[in-house]
DNA sequence: TATTGTTATACTCTATAACTATA
DNA sequence: TATAGTTATAGAGTATAACAATA
């Protein structure tokens, strides 16, 4: 638990996971890694079946939400650069999730749009995603859910101005 | 705001940063994502003026912490494989900040070990990451930073069973 | 046989420059 | 000239296999 100071020579039997957090104790940033990396690995476990990745998910729900988008607006939308894109764009193509149309008004662009696949896997990955998500904060109350959701807001808001 | 469906062709004016959010509305682990991701490039820049990078950071502390650590314990502390440990501490004794002394009772393994100009960065580093951390969760108050924390311990725990 | 530190390697994620074809 | 999609490339970050020295 507290910081394990003056151990004998490197040997770590008593430094567990735990323990290893005392030097940091009082930093809020390094729980809420410690947390984030925990909801990550989950959140990649729950997307393993539909043969999803993150950022694979998001592409597939954002060109859902939003029919005939461009790459390059489905790119800002998501915070990547175009060309990493691309090769996101492709594997869902290549599943045929999502399909590559040309736009009649400007022949430089694609409109992406899900085709029915697409739509299904979407749903049954969403469902799956919002059930985990329940799951990993069913342990919160009303109030502390509240305090959590405006922490986050203030965080994504305050940090980095 | 809402779910930014049925806009017109591929462009993306009315679809800013906040729009996104729309379909993945509820789901907390997503807000905690944009949170942590804010946090993170926080916390970066404020290590910049140190030339310090997160994992050298932390190795740089918990060295400080735990005299005479191997580099398979501080390995296992930072949860890190052991060959991408080898560079983080390659950098940090080649900058002096800690040294590989031989450990007499093993003579395979290091004990590292934090030198003067190392402790006096890492205090420096650390009151910067402090206050740091301090301005990023000030807006919470006792209640709500007790939810948060609750929160994050409940996270780590709930999340990969 | 197991462990320490190391090298080599590979895979993911991300970022930039530059090309093409359109606008 | 500016933008859309693409290619190539480079840099982090992380993971495994295998080796020499030592236990």
């Amino acid at each position: 638990m507290g910081t394990p100071r003056a151990h004998r020579d490197g040997s770590d039997e008593a430094i567990d996971g735990a323990a290893s957090d005392g030097v940091f104790d009082g930093l809020l940033t390094y729980r809420m890694r410690r947390a984030w990396l925990a909801v990550q690995a989950d959140l990649a476990e729950t997307l393993k079946p539909f043969d999803l990745r993150m950022i694979t998910f998001s592409a597939l729900v954002l060109v859902e939400a939003n029919p005939r988008l461009s790459q390059a607006s489905l790119a800002r939308l998501m915070a990547v650069e175009r060309p990493n894109l691309v090769m996101i764009v492709d594997e869902l193509a290549r599943r045929g999730l999502i399909e590559r149309n040309r736009a009649p008004e400007d022949r430089r662009a694609y409109a992406l749009d899900v085709t029915e696949a697409g739509r299904a896997l979407c749903r049954d990955a969403m469902q799956a995603v919002r059930a985990q998500d329940a799951r990993l904060f069913r342990g919160l109350d009303a109030c502390e859910r509240r305090a959590v959701e405006a922490a986050f807001a203030t965080l994504r808001r305050s940090a980095s101005p």
